[in-house]
RNA sequence: CGGGGUGUAGCGCAGCCCGGUUAGCGCACCUGCCUUGGGAGCAGGGGGUCGGAGGUUCGAAUCCUCUCACCCCGACCA
């Protein structure tokens, strides 16, 4: 079944693409590294924004918008952001048809032109915190792309707060990490491990980075979002300063965060199959389709009547898809709906008229089961949070079984070099074991867990005292 | 930027080595009939500056030169 979908065991990255494109859920575009996205596509998006602006309205954050374009003076203020950021980012040199004064960059992140802001909008501790939130459009001039794992253009939500103290920057950084597992892990339905990342991997700019790291289907690791401790570096960059309680003049604190589209390849990767598509029901738009089936005018009758008394009875809470279109024939419908990843589909023939009931499957299971007509909204509702549930316990489940923790470093080698999972050992510290661990194997430390316990043990690598466990795993 | 590959109908391809009817096939699309419990069938139909430029030749999708674009694999990244 399924033609036109690459399996996954013969070739996992033409599966994904396979999956995206026969799913319509996004284009390749004219340019080169960019993508159109097509209304399934973006109906998850929608819903990511939805449920995700909702949580940071909770947590006390409003939304704003920032220009495109940035001054590139802006952009060599801060001088690790530039130096991290200036080979990837397109620049525009002209302007109704003449040379600028100033070349201007298309952000590839927005903290430059915030921060220029925020110096005029703060003058004391009484205008802090300022939490602001944006929903925008970066660029970033990536050498290699894939469909929403990483374009040149992508849509994503960046936050932005100030604040008077180190500790409450602390705070608001690893609250917005907590904001992003919740989501995942709620919502998306991905189990993520927390953490912070080591100095190497971190933002350009930043004082801390931590992040949320989930393990895909090919059992390697994608980073899922990302909330950075700025410390007092942009506001030192942007000269914004305030004048504190006790008159003092001082810089404040400062973070970013932010989620982008890649984790609609996030979703694909961890949840999809063979058949194409599979939507965690809470970002679902369309989560129900019912596909009648009658073979004369006289059947179609008495099915369309009982189908469309389902549809209406369902209409009222789900946003129902009527299957009627005469053209095709179910097979070839049941097809279709699995590959764009509909949660459940209700089967309704003259057999199932006769007998009050319907034939239900969940895109999860793959399995057809008789409901009778009495119980069908209800079941609907139950099967539907079921599926959610279940769809992060297998995930889970998968992370577990591929995760291992490891104490010598051939078999870390083996491990990571095989694409057998997550790997749990034990690391100094140092830039230099890392980069040895990077170049001789691809892994790289994905993050210091949290909900990792201490433990003594010695530098997989040098040998040398450490207190726990890193990640180290092949990364997208 | 290195290594490999591909450009022929909307998509996927054959034809090219060895030049010669009106450039072909599958899918998709349109019309009609017929069908409907896992991607139906039949009949008819529309759609092409053969990536571009130049050259060789009586004649080029096919041979030669140049050029452009894209894809895959490696060095950067959410």
């Amino acid at each position: 079944m399924a033609k036109n979908i690459t399996p996954r065991n013969e070739d996992y990255s033409k599966w994904y693409t396979d999956v995206i494109i026969q799913a319509k859920m996004a284009d390749y575009s004219p340019v080169k590294g960019s993508m159109v996205i097509r209304p399934t596509g973006y109906a998850i998006w929608e819903l990511i924004q939805q449920n995700l602006d909702k949580m940071f309205k909770e947590t006390g954050h409003v939304n704003a918008y920032f220009p495109l374009l940035i001054p590139e003076s802006f952009m060599e203020k801060e001088a690790e952001h530039v130096e991290g950021f200036a080979p990837e980012c397109a620049v525009v040199t002209h302007g109704g048809g003449k040379k600028l004064e100033e070349n201007l960059y298309i952000r590839p992140t927005s903290e430059t032109i915030i921060w220029s802001m925020y110096k005029k909008w703060i003058m004391s501790y009484r205008d802090l915190p300022i939490l602001i939130n944006q929903w925008a459009n970066v660029i970033r001039w990536e050498m290699r792309t894939r469909l929403f794992l990483r374009t040149s253009e992508f849509l994503w939500q960046e936050g932005h707060t100030a604040h008077e103290t180190a500790e409450e920057a602390e705070e608001e950084t690893l609250k917005m990490l907590n904001v992003y597992k919740k989501f995942a892990e709620e919502y998306l339905a991905i189990p993520v491990i927390a953490g912070k990342k080591s100095d190497s991997e971190k933002f350009a700019g930043a004082v801390h980075t931590y992040c949320i790291e989930a393990m895909m289907q090919d059992k390697k690791a994608l980073q899922a979002g990302t909330s950075h401790n700025l410390g007092q570096n942009f506001a030192k960059a942007f000269d914004v300063q305030f004048q504190a309680k006790d008159g003092e003049r001082k810089f404040v604190y400062a973070t970013s965060w932010g989620v982008s589209t890649r984790l609609i390849g996030a979703l694909i990767m961890t949840h999809s199959d063979d058949n194409g598509l599979v939507i965690p029901p809470k970002l679902a738009q369309r989560p129900v389709v019912i596909i009648p089936i009658f073979k004369n005018d006289d059947e179609k009758v008495k099915v369309m009547a009982f189908a469309d008394s389902i549809f209406a009875e369902l209409k009222e809470e789900y946003n129902v898809i009527m299957d009627d279109r005469e053209k095709h024939k179910p097979g070839f419908k049941f097809a279709e709906w699995e590959l764009q990843g509909i949660p459940i589909r209700i089967e309704i023939g003259p057999k199932d008229v006769e007998k009050n009931h319907v034939v239900m499957v969940r895109r999860d299971l793959m399995k057809k089961e008789f409901i009778g007509r009495d119980v069908i909204f209800e079941t609907v509702k139950k099967q539907l949070a079921q599926m959610q549930v279940d769809l992060l316990e297998k995930a889970r489940i998968f992370r577990e079984e591929n995760s291992f923790n490891v104490d010598n470093y051939d078999e870390l080698k083996k491990i990571v070099t095989n694409e057998e999972g997550f790997v749990y050992a034990h690391w100094c510290g140092s830039t230099e074991c890392e980069e040895k661990v990077k170049t001789e194997t691809k892994a790289t430390i994905r993050c210091i867990p949290f909900d990792r316990e201490e433990e003594k043990g010695v530098c997989i690598c040098c040998g040398k005292d450490s207190d726990r466990r890193v990640v180290f795993a092949k990364a997208y």
